[in-house]
DNA sequence: AACTATTTATAAGA
DNA sequence: TTCTTATAAATAGTT
């Protein structure tokens, strides 16, 4: 902006486009440093240069901008945090389904015995089937398909189909 | 800059201020903005407005800055993600451990109507009490304090003090 | 917001 | 490179 004016579009010739950068990254530097002072704001400048691209040139240098910089740092913390959180609420979701799938069949094969039970006392304190409720006679079919004492594993193996319910 | 040099300190006029920012502002940004084009290199302006401290003014305002502002954003919502995440990876603890309590009790529940069926099977079929393995045989004492039939409810609150070894 | 007298920034040259 | 300087650009105070 001196001599000649000058049109801002990229500047092919290296040597004139390092001196320009060098001129201008101070200019706008101390720019920023100004309106900071005059207006009391918060202001930061973060230029990369082509030379040193992982070493940005920072206004302010000791303070503001190394606030912004660590917040990248801290987004990718949070990040691996918030993943690591996430497989765990997964895998404590898998746990709770499978555990709460277990009292399903605890309480089938409870039910089973029950019914067990109350056929066998029927037979020996002459208690009659009357105490059972509906639900219980209507499975009473199963005890006429499958033989008292059976192996566990076959009982639990065999759910009932109105289990869910009473869940 | 102009007029009158004017000393790079506070403007305490505060209508001064808010014009010098103004105008500054926009110079600051447009300067940004050409060097990038000059020197075709990263740049970013960050200024926070005393005015709008939660909207700062930033250059580029469509792609660069907007993602570092972003990362701002991203900061309070990956916090507060993992602040719910960590609520609900609570929950689920507690869920889970109500979940595991409950196939205890019906464990419980089941071998006290085990033995009551076998105590049963006994009288009925013939069978005698040699099938029931030793640690059936030692809650047997159970079957003699309380009544075989009792109601649901007093058979699960009484807990057994052995239960938690099988589970 | 627009103007303009000055200051400041800087492109080209030394 | 750094320094110089002519000139463009920015802007403080004004309207």
């Amino acid at each position: 902006m001196a001599r000649k004016k000058v049109n801002i579009r990229y500047i092919s010739n290296p040597a004139k486009r390092k001196a320009t950068f060098k001129k201008r990254k101070n200019g706008l530097l101390k720019k920023v440093s100004e309106i900071c002072t005059l207006c009391a704001i918060e202001a930061y400048a973060i230029i990369y240069s082509p030379d040193e691209p992982a070493k940005p040139e920072v206004w302010p240098s000791d303070q503001g901008v190394r606030s912004v910089i660590f917040s990248f740092r801290e987004v990718s913390e949070l990040e691996q945090s918030k993943k690591t959180l996430c497989q765990e609420n997964l895998l404590l979701r898998n746990n709770l389904s499978k555990a709460q799938e277990q009292p399903k069949k605890l309480k089938n094969e409870n039910r089973k015995k029950e019914m067990s039970l109350l056929m066998c006392q029927y037979f020996v304190v002459g208690k009659n089937l009357e105490n059972a409720n509906t639900i219980d006679l209507n499975d009473n079919t199963f005890l006429t398909d499958k033989k008292i004492g059976e192996n566990e594993n076959e009982i639990r193996d065999a759910p009932s189909p109105r289990d869910d319910t009473s869940y």
